[in-house]
DNA sequence: CATGGTTCTTGACATATATCAAATGAAATC
DNA sequence: GATTTCATTTGATATATGTCAAGAACCATG
């Protein structure tokens, strides 16, 4: 399966990576994108300057997030999809025994809510995992603003249907990884977005904890903690509380080919 | 999480019931979905009949597959959603070093080829496992159809959203139960699917094999094989090969909840 | 700066599931 | 209908990960 080959088996980050290229080339799209810098929702769209203010008009709401604050809870009415500006995000579904399951971790650029138009309730939480700013965007107006844009109309299909390639990468890895290549896939993806947004790939900050990242990907926290000093020994990574650095890149990739 | 709780983790299943129901009280909707019975994709939706002959000739392209045939493979240019008319699928990626997961098994009634909006590229095969027929929806129509019927294009948007709140179901399963709760759900969801459709809860054939199970619920055919014979054991079920009988559909669920 | 509460690491041990293997039963093919 | 192939079941054993526990490091708060 060519994405885990590749390293890209949570969905989007290549397609992240074309899209700010495509930032630089474009100015019409940087005017569309400046009250959110919505990468996601705007960048590809070939836009007339008319168009630009009616997706202005449409994600100018803003709002910040403190740490732990939620921006949305499972069971509350869904009105609108959310765009991350700054920050970095949790997704998470609650048993009622108290498991939980962390559904996914999400930075700027990258839009949340989805799940919630299937039955206008949102099926997740989402929680801030450090300060953040978020755009939202009525999901009516969206929808009407896409009728009248086609080009906007086929990048919010192609932003659904990224989610659900992306579900199906980590159904892959909790299905048929090993707690090393499960690590070694998260770590690689976390690089490759931060890459894509011009941030180092080797050196960055885990906003989550181990057991939020065990969670994740379906291994104990003790598990998370014992693998990551598996790869420190090894000589792939260094890892320091919650400071990454990735020593050997191709090593840590090789560990998704076994 | 409620969607434990009501045993509808894998998403879809009571909505398909909702749909089944609506399908009876509005006749125009029975007109719009004659040509190939796409509970999914027509129902929700009120049409003039104008719009109802534009459905039915995007609609109108259909073709016989027979079980093992591949309705499209991983790599292959997207052009269009499948609608399964009749009988029975499963969708999976491969591993390069021939490792399987098994995505999703999808009955009649249900849309696949969504993954491949994302990249113009199917994600995944898409395999037979009955004898079936499949109504082939061009995308590029479907979109502009739906600049024009906007609850067309709500329901696309819910149908695509609906796949993904069924793919964190399974991120749930797979990541946080044990063997004999995912066998319990993963009967649960077709029993609750066929019963959507008319067909007994209690009683039905499995149309895919242990592996194939196996590979779906992160788990190895041995241990779905064992699984089973221990609900069986229990009184839960009667297996015998294909043919399963739910004979305690309360305790069956009781597994879930602890 | 001290303090209390998380979070993280590491060890010893338990257990669920995987692996290997062999026998049985069902289904496809000739 | 006979034969080959494939799918399933079940047992014995191996192993990866979970569980329990304790100490250390870190962080937020006063």
């Amino acid at each position: 399966m060519i994405y885990v080959k590749n390293h890209v088996i949570f969905g989007g980050c290549c397609y992240s990576a074309v899209i700010v290229q495509q930032a630089i080339s474009k100015s019409s799209l940087k005017i569309a994108c400046s009250s959110c810098n919505l990468r996601e929702l705007c960048l590809p769209v070939n836009l007339s300057s008319a168009e630009v203010e009616q997706v202005e008009n449409l994600t100018q709401q803003k709002r910040s997030y403190r740490r732990g604050e939620y921006l949305y809870r499972s069971g509350s009415r869904f009105q609108s999809l959310y765009a991350i500006r700054t920050g970095f995000f949790k997704t998470q579904v609650l048993h009622e025994d108290g498991r939980e399951q962390v559904t996914g971790f999400q930075m700027a650029g990258e839009i949340i809510g989805l799940d919630a138009i299937s039955t206008d309730v949102h099926t997740c939480d989402a929680i801030a995992l450090e300060d953040s700013e978020i755009c939202e965007m009525p999901f009516s107006s969206l929808e009407e603003l896409s009728r009248d844009i086609p080009s906007l109309q086929h990048h919010l299909h192609k932003i659904m249907s990224r989610e659900i390639v992306r579900d199906q990468g980590i159904m892959l890895l909790l299905g048929s990884m090993r707690a090393e290549e499960r690590l070694g896939a998260f770590l690689l993806n976390l690089s490759q977005r931060y890459a894509a947004r011009g941030y180092s790939p080797n050196s960055f900050q885990l906003r989550m904890t181990r057991q939020e990242i065990g969670s994740y990907l379906g291994l104990k926290l003790e598990t998370v903690s014992r693998t990551l000093s598996l790869l420190q020994q090894r000589g792939l990574i260094q890892i320091h509380n919650k400071s990454l650095d990735i020593m050997d890149l191709a090593g840590l990739q090789s560990t998704l080919k076994s």
